[in-house]
DNA sequence: CAGCATCCCGAACGATACTG
DNA sequence: CAGTATCGTTCGGGATGCTG
């Protein structure tokens, strides 16, 4: 089946595609993380949306998967070479949203960003509320 | 009503939000139009989606609307200061994405972007397929 | 523990008809 | 010509139960 975009922006923006992929995308760029640690990291997200959120991210070669044949179960997932330079445009697009952000606070707007570490997407950290 | 986002990324995102946006910027990148050229420029919108989504990114300030009172009606919309900052965001994930497809096709993946301008989003300029 | 399959709901999108 | 209103469809996402 045959992907067409109509700008190479949204080639971009198919890999992030969805409600959880930069949040996990944001989690796995402090370093590898297993299955069981990313849905901690983020409570809500269904086992469903998780492993479709990151069989795409594998796909996409954005993120890679590391199974180890044990008793129980160990997989990992950590950021590939692609996977970190797509970081570096996600890390514009952030200061971009956090400038936004501070303008329409400014004019009246009721918005809020939860995660608001200074270095914004390079270290998430804290937990979801 | 309150806007909540996870990362200051989605703020971002949520201007670009949809299936048109993306394609009107792209548009208007190029100077002021008015909505039928608009729609003439994007043939398979519907009237629905192109009000809906010139209205969502004028009240994020994105676009400009300028209503001329004649008979028969006139509007014309062009990119604000800030939408021309987002310009800047949009072009390199133009450059990422052009890169990106670039591989995937090398990969084998049947992808393919139809604008394929080497300024990318900076004028698209052609027709849609 | 990690992943798959199924069902269900709501938001986003599309088509059409109508108004100033 | 520009915009509104309404209706129907599609698709992303949530909940749950089952398998290796």
């Amino acid at each position: 089946m045959r992907k067409i975009y109509h700008l190479a922006v949204e080639a971009t923006l198919d890999i992030i595609r969805g409600k959880w992929k930069l949040r996990i995308l944001c989690h796995l760029g402090n370093g590898p993380l297993r299955t069981g640690e990313l849905r901690r990291l983020m409570p809500g997200i269904s086992q469903k949306m998780l492993t479709q959120s990151l069989k795409d991210l594998e796909n996409a070669h954005i993120v890679n998967r590391r199974s180890y044949n044990e008793v129980p179960p160990r997989v990992e997932y950590s950021l590939t070479e692609r996977g970190m330079s797509l970081r570096n445009i996600l890390l514009e697009m952030s200061d971009w949203g956090t400038a936004l952000v501070k303008e329409q606070q400014e004019e009246g707007d009721d918005v809020k960003i939860l995660n608001t570490n200074d270095d914004g997407f390079r270290n998430m950290g804290n937990e979801d509320k």
